[in-house]
RNA sequence: GGGGUGGUAGGGUAGCCUGGUCAUCCUUGUGGCUUUGGGAGCCAUAGACCCCAGUUCAAAUCUGGGCCACCCCA
């Protein structure tokens, strides 16, 4: 029972998913698998921030999860973007449905029918709703737990309502400095694209996504917000009275994450000896470990670690005595394997000289403090925190290379993410994806310091643009 | 979308070509003894041939189909 190294990337995640117990995978049904105890912890971490910060300044509902094909066929731009992996519920014991059922593939075709009575005047404007539901799509690839599923399990997805173009433009900022924030959270980088026009949610004026860079070089969609426009609100007669006493159609915008952001953390703080965890999310936080010897100073040794872990409690973190028959060793694998950030060792000498010892998981150091500083563990937390933050920017950033020429894009094609100039066009993208077999992941926004790049030449038609567009493989 | 490989205890495997013996080994679980500052040792014990059909006196092994998994290419 060894962890392939994480170079092995496709192998390491599969193989620390089941044996860190966040998933079982061997549920007999294809794109389906299980939350274990462990891993519906850490989800719960994990997602009760999410909705933290949702809870700000939205309302958390819960729609239903199937959804009529009158009200499903409806948007047509949206049904194309769908129809092909939409799971039907057409019968009802041995009787066929008059009216088929879909499993929502996302809620805008159920919600939008209801919004449309919950709307009447500006003064109900904004809305802002999210919940946090299972979703169905019947993938034909090969799935993967956490990131290609047929039921997605945890799909946080928010929808607004707005009395402006303006507003909903807005809000699609709005969501995404909320997903920066959730993202820093937990330690994980990002880059920020404009989707290009061909790869948009269907039935959106335009698609802002947040994407990362897995170990094996391919990206990751974390996250992704959608401006609507009045696309939908036409389609499902969403209108308001605005203040001069005109009916108007709404704008609208939704915007989500999955469980995606959950095997983002798994893949790129974990390490060849399993999960790291940013420490307000570890579902166990501090492991306090009794050494013994011979049975030395036992009792001594077992007090003190019993007081240690109850300090822990009372400070709000969750900690756990492993007082198993196991030899240290073992345990010091087992609580690494799970990711736990802090371990504490209490054995005879630390008794002798009224010491602990305690190892970050990030650093694997031992250092022996006195007692009294038990109290300051929080302030090396952050620190914690940070370096894992640091770590993971820094690894992004070295996966991200800047490329002038077709050829050279050919030559990366696969290796992280490719930067270049792009003039825009849909007949030069094209180009691009076909030749070099990449991905166009759109427009980049929010070129930071470590990506300034003066504006050049498009690559492919040689036209002056000041855009830079990025290129990869993807999950 | 196209191609390839595979499915044997909780996990990982040998056996399959060439059908027939108590189905191999490691790990894991359980009970016990001895141990314990980076995966301890010994003894005892538990646990498996993916599903459906076919061929055959006889199928883990051969044939067909299904389900599932992994890899490569688009």
């Amino acid at each position: 029972m060894k962890l392939p190294p994480k170079s092995s990337f496709s192998e390491w995640f599969n193989e620390i998913i089941f044996m860190a117990e966040i998933m079982d995978v061997r549920y007999p049904v294809k794109g389906l698998y299980v939350w274990m105890p462990f891993g519906f912890k850490l989800r719960r971490e994990v997602y009760g921030h999410l909705k933290d910060l949702l809870d700000r300044e939205h309302d958390e509902v819960l729609f239903p999860l199937l959804v009529p094909e009158s009200e499903f066929m409806k948007e047509a731009e949206h049904i194309k973007g769908f129809e092909d992996e939409v799971y039907w519920v057409t019968h009802g014991g041995k009787d066929e449905l008059d009216i088929k059922l879909v499993l929502r593939p996302t809620s805008e075709t159920a919600m939008y029918p209801m919004f449309k009575l919950w709307v009447r005047t500006h003064a109900d404007l904004p809305l802002r709703v999210y919940q946090v539901v299972n979703i169905f799509r019947y993938e034909t690839k090969h799935t993967r737990p956490l990131i290609r599923l047929r039921e997605v399990t945890s799909f946080k997805e928010a929808h607004t309502v707005h009395s402006s173009y303006e507003d909903a433009e807005n809000q699609v900022k709005k969501a995404i400095a909320l997903y920066k924030e959730f993202y820093d959270s937990l330690c994980l980088p990002y880059l920020i694209f404009k989707r290009p026009d061909w790869d948009k949610f269907p039935g959106a004026d335009y698609t802002i996504a947040l994407d990362t860079i897995m170990p094996d070089g391919r990206t990751l969609q974390i996250g992704t917000a959608h401006n609507l426009g009045n696309n939908f609100a036409k389609t499902y007669d969403i209108t308001f009275e605005n203040v001069k006493g005109e009916m108007e159609y709404a704008y609208q915008t939704c915007y989500g994450i999955s469980e995606r952001c959950i095997a983002a953390l798994i893949a790129i703080h974990g390490d060849d000896r399993g999960l790291v965890i940013p420490f307000r999310f570890a579902p166990i936080q501090v492991v306090v470990i009794p050494v013994l010897y011979k049975d030395k100073d036992k009792i001594q040794i077992m007090e003190r670690a019993t007081k240690i872990l109850d300090t822990l409690k009372t400070m709000g973190i969750r900690a756990v005595l492993d007082d198993s028959e196991d030899r240290p060793g073992a345990k010091y694998y087992r609580w690494e394997l799970k990711g736990v950030p802090v371990r504490i060792e209490i054995g005879a000498r630390e008794i002798e000289h009224n010491t602990f010892v305690v190892s970050f998981r990030d650093e694997m150091k031992k250092e022996t403090y006195p007692l009294k500083e038990l109290e300051n563990l929080l302030k090396k937390i952050e620190e914690y925190d940070s370096r894992l933050r640091k770590k993971a920017w820094e690894n992004l950033y070295s996966s991200v290379i800047f490329q002038k020429t077709l050829e050279d894009v050919k030559k990366q094609a696969g290796e992280g993410l490719i930067l270049i100039h792009w003039c825009g066009g849909e007949d030069c993208g094209e180009k691009i994806e076909d030749e070099a077999e990449v991905s166009l992941l759109g427009e980049l926004l929010e070129k930071t310091e470590d990506l300034e790049i003066e504006p050049g030449k498009c690559i492919v038609c040689g036209k002056e643009t000041a855009l830079i567009a990025g290129l990869a493989r993807t999950y």
